[in-house]
DNA sequence: TTACTTTTGATCAAATTTAATCAAAATTGA
DNA sequence: TCAATTTTGATTAAATTTGATCAAAAGTAA
C-alpha cells in the first residue's frame, strides 16, 4: 500500500472515529508505526489532520475539501433524501440545482437520466460532465471559493433567464413559524431565484434543519411543494408543517 | 494495443478499482511494466489519474483538480508565449481569459499577482480557485464538454456585462489577409465579445497558426493590440503582419 | 522538582520502484 | 517494397519507500 492510498484511509478513519493512536492506525493500515508517524506528518503539513502525541484526530473544519469524500454521520441519511429527490426527475426534464452537499449527491442517481442540469455549484459540474446524456447549463459569477459555487448580482440574472421544470434547493433552517432561513445573503438570493423560475420546487433538507432559523428569512413555506427530510422528525414539526400545506416525502 | 487504447482501459480500470499497480495493470492490458509506466506519465500529467509509488489511483474530481491539456509538440514554445503574456498583467489588473491551451499556459505565471480573472474556460477555473490572491469570475453558458468552457448567448451576454483592461485570446488562424479565424461559430462568438469588450487585446499564437486561415472570419488584424509568437515565424509574414500596424512580440 | 514511561525523529540497510538507455518490433510514408 | 520514425520491452543504475534501531524529547506520576 502507498502513500495515497493511507492518507486517503487514515482520513476516512479518522472521519469515523474522531481522533486515533498511532498504533491503532499501523493496525488498521498494516503497516509501521514509523510509516505511519511519517504520513501523519505529512498530512498534517497539509492540514487535513491534527496531529497529537501518540496519534491524530480529524480537523473540524479542512480548508479545502470538496463535498465529494466527506463520509460523515449524516451521509446514510442525506444520501437516503437524495435518492427520493432523484426519483422525482424523469428524462427530459430540466432541473435547476442548487450548491448544498444533499443536493450534491443527487448526482450518482442522475447519471442514467436524459436532462439538463441548471446549476451553479462546481463539485456537480465535475461530477455531470462526463455523463454524455446530461447537458449542464452553467450558472455564471463571481465565484465563492469555499462554497465552490458562483453568485452574486450576474448569477441571479443568469438563472431568470431560463425556466426549469423543477428545482431541487436545500437550505440552512426551516420552521413553520419563519419559513425558509439562509445563513448568508449571497446564498439566498440564489435560491430565491431557483424558486421564482422553476414549476416545482424540491427542498432537500434533513432532520437537523427542521424548526431551526437562520440568520437570513428568504422565503415562505408556501414556495415549497415538496419537502424530502429523514425520519428523524418530531412528530410535531411534522404536524406543524403539514398544517402549512406542505406535501412531505419522509425516507429513511 | 495503442496508447489510446491503453489510455481509456486504464482508466476504466481505475475507476472500478480505485487504485491499481502497475503490475496489475500490465497484466489486465497485456504490456509491459515499462510500458505502462511511461503510459501512467502521460495519463497523470494530463490530470486523469493519480501516480503514486507502485502503481496509480483514480482521480476524484479530474475537472476540479486536474486537466487534460495537450501536452504535445508545442509545448516549450507555448509556455514561452504564455511566460511574455503574462508578463503584460500588473497587481489590480482585471483580465479576460479565452479557453484555448496557449491561454492556460498563462496561469503558472498569474499566481503571484493580485488580479480578476473572467473567465470561461474550467481548466482555468481549476488551476485558479485555489489563489487567495485571484478572484475569479466565471461565465456562464452552455457547456461545451469537450472544450472543457461555456459558450452560447448567455455566455456572450455574461461578458459584456464587464469592461476588463486586458483581454488575453487564442485564434485558429491568423493572416494580414483575412485577419482571425476560428474553427467554429461558438468561439468565435465569445472571443469577439472579449475584444469588444477589453482595453487591450493580446492575441497568444503560435507560429504554425500564422498565415493560416480556419472557417469562421471573425476580427480584423487591427482589433488586436499586441500579437505574442514565437522565432518559428516566416520572416515574410512577420513584414506583412508588422505592415498592418500590428505590435509584435517574438519569444522562444 | 525527579524518576520513569512513552513518543518522536533521525539514521541506516533492505526492498521496491522508477527513469534512462538501447535494441527489437511495429508502424508509417514514400 | 524499403527506409525512417515511433513504440515497445529488457536491462540497468538511481531514487524512493519502508521498517528497525536508538538517542533525544515530551509527557506522566510521585
Amino acid at each position: 500500500m502507498n502513500f495515497q492510498e493511507r492518507k486517503k484511509k487514515i482520513l476516512t478513519a479518522l472521519d469515523d472515529a474522531g481522533s486515533l493512536t498511532v498504533f491503532e492506525l499501523a493496525e488498521i493500515l498494516d503497516a509501521s508505526p514509523a510509516t505511519i508517524r511519517r504520513d501523519l506528518g505529512d498530512i498534517a503539513d497539509e492540514g487535513l489532520l491534527l496531529r497529537t502525541h501518540g496519534g491524530a484526530m480529524k480537523m473540524e473544519n479542512p480548508i479545502l475539501t470538496g463535498f465529494s469524500e466527506k463520509s460523515g454521520v449524516n451521509n446514510y441519511v442525506k444520501e437516503r433524501i437524495a435518492e427520493k429527490a432523484a426519483s422525482y426527475v424523469q428524462d427530459g426534464d430540466i432541473i435547476f440545482l442548487d450548491c448544498g452537499s444533499t443536493v450534491f449527491q443527487m448526482c450518482r442517481f442522475l447519471k442514467k437520466k436524459s436532462i439538463r442540469v441548471i446549476t451553479n455549484s462546481l463539485p456537480i459540474l465535475a461530477e455531470l460532465i462526463d455523463v454524455p446524456s446530461i447537458q449542464i447549463n452553467l450558472i455564471g459569477g463571481e465565484l465563492n471559493k469555499a462554497r465552490k459555487a458562483s453568485h452574486g448580482d450576474k448569477a441571479v440574472q443568469h438563472i431568470h433567464g431560463y425556466h426549469a421544470h423543477k428545482a431541487f434547493i436545500g437550505v440552512d433552517g426551516l420552521s413553520a413559524e419563519n419559513g425558509l432561513t439562509a445563513h448568508s445573503e449571497l446564498e439566498s438570493t440564489i435560491t430565491t431565484a431557483f424558486i421564482r423560475n422553476a414549476g416545482q420546487v424540491m427542498l432537500l433538507c434533513d432532520a437537523t434543519k427542521i424548526g431551526r432559523d437562520s440568520y437570513v428569512k428568504f422565503a415562505e413555506l408556501s414556495a415549497i411543494h415538496t419537502l424530502i427530510t429523514d425520519s428523524h422528525v418530531d412528530s410535531a414539526k411534522i404536524t406543524a408543517l403539514q398544517q402549512s400545506g406542505l406535501h412531505l416525502e419522509v425516507v429513511g
